[in-house]
DNA sequence: CTAAAACCTGACATCCACGTCAGGGGCAAG
DNA sequence: CTTGCCCCTGACGTGGATGTCAGGTTTTAG
Protein backbone atom coordinates (compact mmCIF):
# COMPACT_ATOMS: atom_id res chain seq x y z
CA UNK A 1 0.00 0.00 0.00
CA UNK A 2 1.01 3.80 -0.62
CA UNK A 3 1.45 5.94 2.42
CA UNK A 4 -1.71 7.81 2.02
CA UNK A 5 -3.85 4.28 2.98
CA UNK A 6 -0.79 3.34 5.41
CA UNK A 7 -1.88 6.70 6.98
CA UNK A 8 -6.12 6.30 7.03
CA UNK A 9 -5.55 2.74 8.50
CA UNK A 10 -3.41 3.74 10.97
CA UNK A 11 -4.46 7.20 12.01
CA UNK A 12 -1.09 8.84 11.70
CA UNK A 13 -0.77 11.30 9.50
CA UNK A 14 0.92 11.09 5.94
CA UNK A 15 3.79 13.77 7.48
CA UNK A 16 4.22 11.44 10.44
CA UNK A 17 4.68 8.47 8.70
CA UNK A 18 7.79 10.34 7.29
CA UNK A 19 9.32 12.03 10.52
CA UNK A 20 9.10 8.13 11.65
CA UNK A 21 11.17 6.87 8.33
CA UNK A 22 13.35 10.11 9.22
CA UNK A 23 14.00 9.18 12.59
CA UNK A 24 14.36 5.53 11.53
CA UNK A 25 11.48 3.97 13.31
CA UNK A 26 10.16 2.53 9.60
CA UNK A 27 11.28 1.46 6.53
CA UNK A 28 9.77 1.34 2.84
CA UNK A 29 10.29 0.32 -0.51
CA UNK A 30 10.22 2.43 -3.14
CA UNK A 31 8.81 2.45 -6.40
CA UNK A 32 10.45 3.39 -9.31
CA UNK A 33 9.31 6.63 -9.08
CA UNK A 34 10.41 7.05 -6.04
CA UNK A 35 6.96 6.68 -4.37
CA UNK A 36 6.77 4.70 -0.45
CA UNK A 37 5.33 0.94 -0.42
CA UNK A 38 4.40 -0.64 2.70
CA UNK A 39 2.91 -3.81 3.93
CA UNK A 40 1.07 -4.90 6.30
CA UNK A 41 3.48 -5.35 8.23
CA UNK A 42 4.56 -2.15 8.58
CA UNK A 43 0.74 -1.11 9.71
CA UNK A 44 1.77 -3.01 12.53
CA UNK A 45 4.77 -1.41 13.51
CA UNK A 46 2.88 1.88 13.06
CA UNK A 47 0.61 1.05 15.38
CA UNK A 48 3.27 -0.11 18.11
CA UNK A 49 5.34 3.39 17.26
CA UNK A 50 1.99 5.00 18.04
CA UNK A 51 1.34 3.08 21.44
CA UNK A 52 5.10 3.92 22.50
CA UNK A 53 4.94 7.53 21.28
CA UNK A 54 1.74 7.88 24.07
CA UNK A 55 3.48 6.26 26.76
CA UNK A 56 6.05 8.81 26.75
CA UNK A 57 8.91 7.68 24.58
CA UNK A 58 10.79 10.19 22.86
CA UNK A 59 11.57 9.04 19.06
CA UNK A 60 15.57 8.64 19.99
CA UNK A 61 14.32 6.24 22.90
CA UNK A 62 12.26 4.06 20.65
CA UNK A 63 15.10 4.41 18.40
CA UNK A 64 17.56 2.46 21.07
CA UNK A 65 14.46 0.30 21.86
CA UNK A 66 14.02 -1.09 18.08
CA UNK A 67 16.92 -2.91 17.30
CA UNK A 68 15.55 -6.16 19.71
CA UNK A 69 12.31 -5.77 17.55
CA UNK A 70 14.25 -5.35 14.27
CA UNK A 71 16.75 -7.52 14.81
CA UNK A 72 18.06 -9.14 17.95
CA UNK A 73 21.43 -10.54 17.69
CA UNK A 74 24.37 -11.43 20.56
CA UNK A 75 25.64 -8.17 21.02
CA UNK A 76 22.31 -5.74 20.88
CA UNK A 77 20.26 -8.28 22.73
CA UNK A 78 21.29 -7.75 26.39
CA UNK A 79 21.67 -4.00 25.71
CA UNK A 80 18.23 -3.82 24.44
CA UNK A 81 16.74 -5.88 26.90
CA UNK A 82 18.10 -3.55 29.63
CA UNK A 83 17.11 -0.44 28.19
CA UNK A 84 13.52 -1.90 27.67
CA UNK A 85 12.89 -3.14 31.47
CA UNK A 86 14.32 0.38 32.26
CA UNK A 87 11.70 1.79 29.96
CA UNK A 88 9.23 -0.47 31.90
CA UNK A 89 9.79 0.75 35.16
CA UNK A 90 9.82 4.55 34.19
CA UNK A 91 6.36 3.69 32.19
CA UNK A 92 5.32 1.86 35.79
CA UNK A 93 6.37 4.89 37.94
CA UNK A 94 4.50 7.24 35.57
CA UNK A 95 1.38 5.12 35.71
CA UNK A 96 1.44 5.46 39.26
CA UNK A 97 2.17 9.09 39.91
CA UNK A 98 -0.95 9.38 37.30
CA UNK A 99 -2.82 6.73 39.27
CA UNK A 100 -1.48 9.04 42.22
CA UNK A 101 -2.91 12.38 40.24
CA UNK A 102 -6.54 11.27 39.89
CA UNK A 103 -6.94 10.24 43.26
CA UNK A 104 -5.97 14.23 43.86
CA UNK A 105 -8.40 15.09 41.42
CA UNK A 106 -11.45 12.58 42.82
CA UNK A 107 -10.95 14.05 46.19
CA UNK A 108 -11.01 17.61 44.50
CA UNK A 109 -14.06 16.72 42.81
CA UNK A 110 -15.50 15.30 46.01
CA UNK A 111 -15.23 18.30 47.80
CA UNK A 112 -16.17 20.54 45.41
CA UNK A 113 -19.27 18.07 45.26
CA UNK A 114 -19.77 18.19 49.42
CA UNK A 115 -19.11 22.38 48.73
CA UNK A 116 -22.17 21.94 46.71
CA UNK A 117 -24.10 20.25 48.53
CA UNK A 118 -23.67 22.89 51.48
CA UNK A 119 -24.77 25.34 49.02
CA UNK A 120 -27.81 23.54 48.55
CA UNK A 121 -28.89 22.27 52.28
CA UNK A 122 -27.43 26.08 53.47
CA UNK A 123 -25.19 24.26 55.97
CA UNK A 124 -22.65 26.80 55.14
CA UNK A 125 -20.36 28.23 57.22
CA UNK A 126 -18.70 31.29 56.55
CA UNK A 127 -15.16 30.87 55.28
CA UNK A 128 -15.99 27.07 54.88
CA UNK A 129 -14.55 26.64 51.41
CA UNK A 130 -12.89 23.46 49.88
CA UNK A 131 -9.07 23.75 49.93
CA UNK A 132 -9.10 21.31 46.97
CA UNK A 133 -5.20 21.60 46.43
CA UNK A 134 -4.28 20.57 50.30
CA UNK A 135 -6.50 17.07 49.35
CA UNK A 136 -5.73 13.85 51.00
CA UNK A 137 -2.07 13.86 50.91
CA UNK A 138 1.14 13.91 48.48
CA UNK B 1 10.40 31.72 51.55
CA UNK B 2 11.97 33.95 48.54
CA UNK B 3 11.53 31.89 45.00
CA UNK B 4 14.96 29.97 45.03
CA UNK B 5 13.72 27.96 48.00
CA UNK B 6 10.57 27.55 47.11
CA UNK B 7 12.08 26.34 43.33
CA UNK B 8 14.61 23.90 45.88
CA UNK B 9 11.97 22.54 47.69
CA UNK B 10 9.64 21.66 44.51
CA UNK B 11 12.16 20.49 42.43
CA UNK B 12 10.84 23.51 40.24
CA UNK B 13 13.07 25.44 37.95
CA UNK B 14 12.66 29.63 38.99
CA UNK B 15 11.99 30.08 35.23
CA UNK B 16 8.99 27.63 35.75
CA UNK B 17 7.48 29.48 39.21
CA UNK B 18 7.53 32.43 37.39
CA UNK B 19 5.75 31.08 34.25
CA UNK B 20 3.29 29.71 36.83
CA UNK B 21 2.29 32.97 37.83
CA UNK B 22 2.37 34.68 34.39
CA UNK B 23 -0.41 31.94 34.12
CA UNK B 24 -2.00 32.74 36.76
CA UNK B 25 -1.45 29.64 38.54
CA UNK B 26 0.11 31.03 41.38
CA UNK B 27 0.42 33.98 43.65
CA UNK B 28 2.68 35.60 45.36
CA UNK B 29 3.33 38.43 47.56
CA UNK B 30 6.19 40.98 46.99
CA UNK B 31 8.41 42.50 49.51
CA UNK B 32 9.17 46.10 48.78
CA UNK B 33 11.91 45.77 46.49
CA UNK B 34 9.42 43.88 44.81
CA UNK B 35 10.75 40.50 45.06
CA UNK B 36 8.47 37.21 45.38
CA UNK B 37 7.44 35.88 48.91
CA UNK B 38 5.54 32.81 49.16
CA UNK B 39 4.22 30.85 52.37
CA UNK B 40 4.09 27.01 52.40
CA UNK B 41 0.63 27.17 50.95
CA UNK B 42 2.29 28.01 47.57
CA UNK B 43 4.60 25.06 48.36
CA UNK B 44 1.80 22.68 48.29
CA UNK B 45 -0.16 24.47 45.28
CA UNK B 46 2.98 24.08 43.32
CA UNK B 47 3.15 20.59 44.14
CA UNK B 48 -0.21 20.05 43.12
CA UNK B 49 0.85 21.91 40.20
CA UNK B 50 3.37 19.63 39.14
CA UNK B 51 1.12 16.73 39.35
CA UNK B 52 -1.42 18.79 36.98
CA UNK B 53 1.40 19.05 34.55
CA UNK B 54 2.50 15.54 34.65
CA UNK B 55 -0.91 14.03 34.09
CA UNK B 56 -0.88 16.23 30.82
CA UNK B 57 -2.84 18.99 31.50
CA UNK B 58 -1.92 22.20 29.67
CA UNK B 59 -1.72 25.97 31.95
CA UNK B 60 -5.04 26.82 29.92
CA UNK B 61 -6.77 23.69 31.24
CA UNK B 62 -5.41 23.68 34.67
CA UNK B 63 -6.43 27.78 34.85
CA UNK B 64 -9.91 26.55 33.83
CA UNK B 65 -9.97 24.29 36.27
CA UNK B 66 -8.68 26.41 39.37
CA UNK B 67 -11.79 28.58 39.90
CA UNK B 68 -13.03 25.88 42.26
CA UNK B 69 -10.16 25.34 43.99
CA UNK B 70 -9.45 29.20 44.39
CA UNK B 71 -12.93 31.14 45.55
CA UNK B 72 -15.98 28.28 45.03
CA UNK B 73 -18.54 29.90 44.00
CA UNK B 74 -22.07 29.67 42.69
CA UNK B 75 -21.53 30.69 39.06
CA UNK B 76 -18.24 28.30 38.43
CA UNK B 77 -19.03 25.49 40.81
CA UNK B 78 -20.78 23.63 38.24
CA UNK B 79 -18.98 24.80 35.09
CA UNK B 80 -15.58 23.44 37.12
CA UNK B 81 -17.30 20.51 38.22
CA UNK B 82 -17.52 19.58 34.79
CA UNK B 83 -14.29 20.14 33.72
CA UNK B 84 -12.94 18.16 36.50
CA UNK B 85 -14.89 15.60 35.81
CA UNK B 86 -14.32 15.50 32.16
CA UNK B 87 -9.95 15.84 32.95
CA UNK B 88 -10.93 12.77 35.51
CA UNK B 89 -12.17 10.96 32.39
CA UNK B 90 -9.56 11.68 30.12
CA UNK B 91 -7.03 10.86 32.85
CA UNK B 92 -8.47 7.47 33.44
CA UNK B 93 -8.65 6.82 29.45
CA UNK B 94 -4.39 7.56 29.41
CA UNK B 95 -3.97 5.40 32.03
CA UNK B 96 -6.07 3.04 30.98
CA UNK B 97 -3.76 3.17 27.26
CA UNK B 98 -0.48 3.33 29.44
CA UNK B 99 -1.32 0.02 31.18
CA UNK B 100 -2.21 -1.16 27.97
CA UNK B 101 1.15 -0.05 26.46
CA UNK B 102 3.37 -1.46 29.51
CA UNK B 103 1.44 -5.02 28.80
CA UNK B 104 2.79 -4.53 24.65
CA UNK B 105 5.95 -4.04 26.14
CA UNK B 106 6.11 -6.66 28.75
CA UNK B 107 5.23 -8.93 25.95
CA UNK B 108 7.97 -7.22 23.61
CA UNK B 109 10.70 -8.08 27.01
CA UNK B 110 9.32 -11.60 27.19
CA UNK B 111 10.13 -12.35 23.69
CA UNK B 112 13.76 -10.82 24.15
CA UNK B 113 13.86 -13.01 26.88
CA UNK B 114 13.31 -16.51 25.52
CA UNK B 115 15.08 -15.11 22.39
CA UNK B 116 18.07 -15.04 24.93
CA UNK B 117 16.84 -18.36 26.10
CA UNK B 118 17.10 -20.32 23.20
CA UNK B 119 20.75 -18.73 22.19
CA UNK B 120 22.16 -19.80 25.37
CA UNK B 121 20.10 -23.32 24.88
CA UNK B 122 21.10 -23.97 21.14
CA UNK B 123 17.37 -24.54 20.21
CA UNK B 124 17.32 -21.95 17.56
CA UNK B 125 15.84 -22.63 14.76
CA UNK B 126 16.76 -20.00 11.86
CA UNK B 127 14.79 -17.37 11.23
CA UNK B 128 13.39 -17.66 14.70
CA UNK B 129 13.88 -14.43 15.71
CA UNK B 130 11.10 -12.56 18.12
CA UNK B 131 8.84 -10.54 16.23
CA UNK B 132 8.15 -8.05 19.18
CA UNK B 133 5.88 -5.51 17.58
CA UNK B 134 3.29 -8.33 16.61
CA UNK B 135 2.86 -8.87 20.18
CA UNK B 136 -0.45 -9.60 22.01
CA UNK B 137 -3.25 -7.50 20.32
CA UNK B 138 -4.26 -4.27 20.52
C1' DC C 1 30.37 49.92 53.34
C1' DT C 2 31.15 46.49 50.03
C1' DA C 3 31.08 42.30 47.64
C1' DA C 4 28.55 38.33 46.64
C1' DA C 5 24.46 36.10 45.99
C1' DA C 6 19.89 36.13 44.82
C1' DC C 7 16.36 38.44 42.54
C1' DC C 8 13.93 41.43 38.92
C1' DT C 9 11.99 42.19 33.85
C1' DG C 10 12.16 41.37 29.11
C1' DA C 11 13.40 38.99 25.35
C1' DC C 12 15.17 35.60 22.49
C1' DA C 13 16.54 30.42 22.07
C1' DT C 14 15.33 25.45 22.29
C1' DC C 15 13.20 20.97 21.75
C1' DC C 16 9.94 17.84 19.45
C1' DA C 17 6.32 15.96 16.99
C1' DC C 18 4.18 17.46 13.97
C1' DG C 19 1.28 21.20 10.40
C1' DT C 20 1.64 23.48 6.22
C1' DC C 21 3.15 25.43 2.03
C1' DA C 22 5.81 25.59 -2.37
C1' DG C 23 7.23 23.61 -6.46
C1' DG C 24 7.58 19.59 -8.92
C1' DG C 25 6.85 14.42 -10.32
C1' DG C 26 4.34 9.55 -10.76
C1' DC C 27 0.50 7.17 -12.57
C1' DA C 28 -4.04 5.43 -13.91
C1' DA C 29 -8.50 6.70 -16.48
C1' DG C 30 -10.66 8.79 -20.27
C1' DC D 1 -2.22 13.97 -24.10
C1' DT D 2 -4.64 15.76 -20.29
C1' DT D 3 -6.95 15.74 -16.05
C1' DG D 4 -6.93 14.56 -11.39
C1' DC D 5 -5.09 12.61 -7.55
C1' DC D 6 -1.62 11.05 -4.81
C1' DC D 7 3.15 11.38 -3.89
C1' DC D 8 7.97 13.53 -3.51
C1' DT D 9 11.61 16.75 -1.08
C1' DG D 10 12.78 20.72 1.41
C1' DA D 11 11.88 24.17 4.35
C1' DC D 12 9.69 27.06 7.45
C1' DG D 13 5.87 27.59 11.13
C1' DT D 14 3.81 26.21 15.72
C1' DG D 15 2.85 25.58 20.56
C1' DG D 16 3.97 24.82 25.21
C1' DA D 17 7.06 24.64 28.95
C1' DT D 18 11.31 25.92 29.89
C1' DG D 19 16.47 27.42 29.23
C1' DT D 20 19.33 31.31 28.90
C1' DC D 21 21.25 35.80 28.51
C1' DA D 22 21.51 40.86 29.33
C1' DG D 23 21.42 44.62 32.24
C1' DG D 24 19.93 46.27 36.43
C1' DT D 25 18.18 46.09 41.60
C1' DT D 26 17.61 44.03 46.29
C1' DT D 27 19.15 41.40 50.04
C1' DT D 28 22.51 39.20 52.85
C1' DA D 29 27.11 38.18 54.80
C1' DG D 30 31.36 39.88 56.34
Amino acid sequence: MRIGELAARTGASVRSLRYYEEQGLLRSTRSAGGQRHYTDAEAERVAFLRRLYAAGLSSSTIAELLPCVEAPSEENAELSLLRMVRERERLSAHIADLLHTRDALDAVIAAARAYREDLRTGTLAPDDAPRCERAPAS
